[in-house]
DNA sequence: CCAGTAACTTACCACGCGGTAAGAATCTTG
DNA sequence: CAAGATTCTTACCGCGTGGTAAGTTACTGG
């Protein structure tokens, strides 16, 4: 809302090195994690120095703020709201199970992020626990809808099989890291929706 | 096997601060991650000064790695082999689960340092790429050894159910140390189990 | 073509890090 | 009680960190 001015040609020029730094900080954080990557470390895979990024970015938690933010914005273009399709929806969790299995980076970045952020002190603290309460009012919802259309088998309970699903796709994604996971996500994630729908998925 | 000398007094005194300092790293790397945990803040928690840790653990890697040996240690103490249990040792797990949820400190580490050492140059990499695979195989047995004995619903393959119970356990840890969990650890692992179990646990 | 601004770089700062060296204190044993 | 080892402290080192200040380059609009 912000932008409604046309943007001529220095405000384009900013905006993509703004989106090249973000891209750097995004695969440094997914490597090392927010701690543990530097600023220079940063501003090195993006081809300047570090004050260079702290022109765009006043602070690195600044930074670390607008990477979460973009990997929202590129989500909520990729499956918008999605909650009130049922049983469509959660066939989408599986797909998007199967879709990070291309990601490796934006995987690791939430991985190493969300487990750092458990602490209250973390800056990324609020925005995981906003995003946690976010995708738990989601994914109940798929499940409630699912079984009011009859697509749920007896005694899978929403408030359950929510927090349940989204542990699976988590935990997975620490062994798939790890490399010791002997199966896809996908297909894991698309078995255990199975036990809980009438009819299988694909 | 190295203790076989009856150990006298200042062997006594050696093992005593060792073990505190192990506590007191235990505790600031459950916090804050291994590499933004400081030797100076462990120390300060162990009541003393930083070199005087370096005294007894020569790096701050084989802090860590002894930080890890004890929790295997304590654990093996509390729950011994238990693959072969088959259905017994499946709710050992759901009881570990309970047991978890009086033991923030030590969940916090083991969430925070899994993600952490997801990245091959991380000290405890090996480490957790060794236990995710022995507890895979533990927990595949006991899912085998349950399934011969006629305890599984059909259709549930210890191959899949075995990686998605360790991922459901951990997932859970980070949403309930997240503290967006709406329901026990220990009572969303059961229904899981439920799931899959021809006789229901209590 | 020139003024001005956006986009950087170089140089620096104070600080905290892991680790080392050397000495002080404490304790055990002959 | 003295000898000797164990345990810990004080003081230091080089290095990398996030952030700042000031200057340089490059481009754009008038």
């Amino acid at each position: 809302m912000s932008d409604s001015a046309p943007l001529d040609g220095r405000q384009q020029r900013g905006r993509d090195t703004r989106a090249l730094i973000v891209d750097a900080a995004m695969a440094q954080f997914a490597e090392s994690g927010y701690r543990a990557s530097s600023l220079r470390d940063i501003a090195a895979r993006a081809g300047m120095t570090h004050p260079g990024v702290l022109y765009h970015f006043p602070t690195k938690e600044a930074l670390l703020m607008a990477v979460l933010q973009r990997r929202d914005d590129e989500g909520k273009k990729r499956h918008p709201v999605l909650g009130h399709l049922g049983r469509e929806a959660l066939a989408g969790m599986a797909r998007a199970a199967a879709h990070n299995e291309t990601q490796g980076a934006m995987v690791e970045l939430y991985a190493v992020l969300s487990a750092e952020a458990t602490g209250r002190d973390h800056p990324a603290h609020d925005y995981f626990v906003a995003r946690y309460e976010s995708l738990l009012a989601t994914v109940t919802e798929a499940y409630t809808v699912a079984r009011d259309a009859g697509g749920l088998r007896d005694g899978v309970e929403p408030d359950v099989a929510a927090p349940q699903l989204i542990a699976l796709m988590d935990g997975l994604q620490v062994q798939w890291l790890m490399g010791t996971l002997p199966r896809s996500m996908a297909r894991i994630v698309a078995d255990h929706l199975n036990t809980q729908l009438v009819e299988p998925l694909p």
